[in-house]
DNA sequence: AGCGTCAACTCAAACGTTTGCGTAAAAATT
DNA sequence: AATTTTTACGCAAACGTTTGAGTTGACGCT
């Protein structure tokens, strides 16, 4: 169905002109005398024409639109993401289609086919917990689709890349635990393999070694699904309430993760931070009014999608092949709150 | 550019046949023969062959694409919404393209036109609080456009709708601020206009009368903008405050509404609930971390969003013109939290 | 007058499919 | 054996646009 029922045909037919010379007048062609562009134009305008897109994807080879693939779009920290995304990109006059991998290896490889099935000019992708493996990635690359990595890169492929600074967040983090008169300082985090998890970690051992505290393999817990699979986050939860001596302090790595445990916690009745502080990576609008209010690690979410999205768009625009990648790393803030009140008073 | 190289000439060429016996016998067409067919399906598969979607968009009148509008993705509700949307779409071969009004007219206008340009099959909408006027939906829809309101919908326009029992949920909630010992409750709503709103005030309303208590006109406030505007929402907060006799519960009516309500009472030192009770309707996984943990009413947000999807795709792929209209109404859902704990004890 | 130049336009092919119609050969009917 | 019917396929137009290659007529130059 079609609601636009007016085409270039029609312009061309009411004027008594060629359908080309509706076309080149409508694309502002020197080949078209300033008379006929004007009334081409104000024709169109009157009747509201619209150029068919899919004719013009046809024709052109690109659709004008990017594709999106997030672990889930029920969290904060992506639906902010998303939402610079869809900002940078409506702007420039793309859609994005979005999909979520549900942090599933089988359901990313399954949604980026459809996505190029449904011909995206480019793909924005935070690659799921699950993959390990970023050889369907690379294949589209080599065959010219532009991809930029955001939130959970791959060092295997070579692109444009848009990270916070995961390190010195959680290096951040763990100091301010430290500082805070905690000395059992736990960690639970997502899948080995990420990325994220990986840059978080060295930022929590850096700030351990720095003061000389032991780095204890089981205070460090992962968590396949990135806290999505709640059985697997309360065994890591419980683990390390049992372990000894028990943590005087947990790091989450990740929103979910973050608020998972956190309601984990309150529902074993574990007091924050008297029994247990809590730090954790989050971007939830609502940390000042958890209880206790939580210390978090908070990302510049929407610029991370704002900036993907724009470097993206100059991939895609770019007149000659692009060799020259960069990798942007945007800083983190932490926010301190109650959850991690200090010790010493 | 195209990344699969691959088209339906190629086969032609490759098998000795021509582009129409291809296409027929992938389409499993009765005039091709079972051997011809396997040929050509089996070196499709082997191929990895994938129609262009933007040809055969162009040539069956559709793209396979839905578009959605809501006020803002990073929001809970809204973001459960679209995961049920997508979910319901994805299953039955549709992507979903998702704009964001953020409560503006200019803009719903605006995002409408775009996703209209963009060829889609059929509208998903929840109008923004500051849209009084439905005239260009409801010319799109004359034009044949399918539409499903959910949410907030126009009663101006026939079609399918999915909501939730809004009075209920309201009523429900009033009903229990008053089993528990609150007298003058308040309640903090979004643009009067809104069909969400008229319904969750008379639920409101409906309460109070039953149990004999007066409406105070001055203890009803709405927030043109749904709480996006911090400032708008926080003059009604302190209105209500100042008010005599001052309210000892409020009634939120959205999601954003009540999470920006809980953080400003916190702000102002407000204590929940023992100056002031909070109920309201939200989607946050939080709630029950929350300080104090959130009486709220919850929307089945995912299956309103499928639900609505379900339908509209039914009327985009029935023969014939869809004149009955269906208005699903699902249950909300009464949480009782801290926040509006008993008075009497 | 004969020539080239240029402006302003038209033609027609192309993008990758789908589909109604035409047709040759094979099969079935007389 | 002559015919009709069926089967299996090819042809070509169409969807709406873009674009390189013509075409036409007006104009200026020698």
């Amino acid at each position: 169905m079609n609601f636009d029922a007016i085409t270039i045909r029609d312009i061309a037919r009411e004027l008594h002109l060629s359908v080309s010379t509706v076309s080149k007048a409508l694309r502002d062609s020197y080949e078209i005398s300033e008379k006929t562009k004007k009334l081409v134009m104000e024709f169109a305008q009157k009747h509201n024409y619209r150029p068919n897109p899919m004719a013009q994807s046809l024709k052109k080879g690109h659709s004008k639109s990017i594709g999106i693939v997030v672990s889930s779009i029920d969290n904060q920290f992506f639906s902010q993401v998303i939402n610079g995304m869809e900002s940078e990109a409506y702007s420039q006059g793309y859609n994005v289609i979005i999909t979520q991998s549900h942090e599933s290896y089988d359901l990313e490889v399954q949604n980026v086919g459809h996505l190029i099935h449904r011909a995206i000019d480019g793909l924005l992708i935070s690659i799921a917990t699950e993959t390990a493996d970023v050889e369907h990635l690379r294949r589209l690359q080599q065959q010219g689709l532009p991809i930029v990595f955001f939130d959970r890169v791959s060092t295997e492929i070579e692109t444009h890349k848009v990270i916070v600074d995961n390190l010195g967040g959680a290096y951040q983090a763990t100091t301010h635990l430290l500082d805070s008169g905690y000395k059992n300082i736990a960690h639970i985090t997502s899948s080995v393999t990420s990325s994220v998890t990986k840059q978080r970690l060295e930022g929590y051992v850096n700030a351990l070694v720095e003061r000389g505290i032991e780095v204890k393999e089981r205070y460090i817990k992962y968590c396949l699904h990135g806290g999505l699979n709640l059985d697997e986050l309360e065994q890591a939860v419980d683990e390390l309430l049992a372990s000894e001596p028990r943590p005087d302090a947990i790091l989450t790595a990740s929103d979910r993760i973050t608020t998972s445990t956190m309601t984990l916690l309150h529902r074993k009745n574990i007091r924050i931070p008297q029994d247990v502080a809590l730090v954790g990576f989050s971007n939830t609008v609502l940390a000042d009014v958890l209880n206790p209010s939580l210390t978090s690690v908070h990302q510049p979410a929407f610029e991370i999608g704002r900036k993907a999205t724009e470097m993206l768009l100059s991939i895609i625009n770019s007149k000659r092949p692009v060799t020259e990648f960069e990798n942007v790393i945007l800083p983190t803030e932490l926010f301190i709150r109650s959850s991690s009140a200090s010790k010493h008073k």
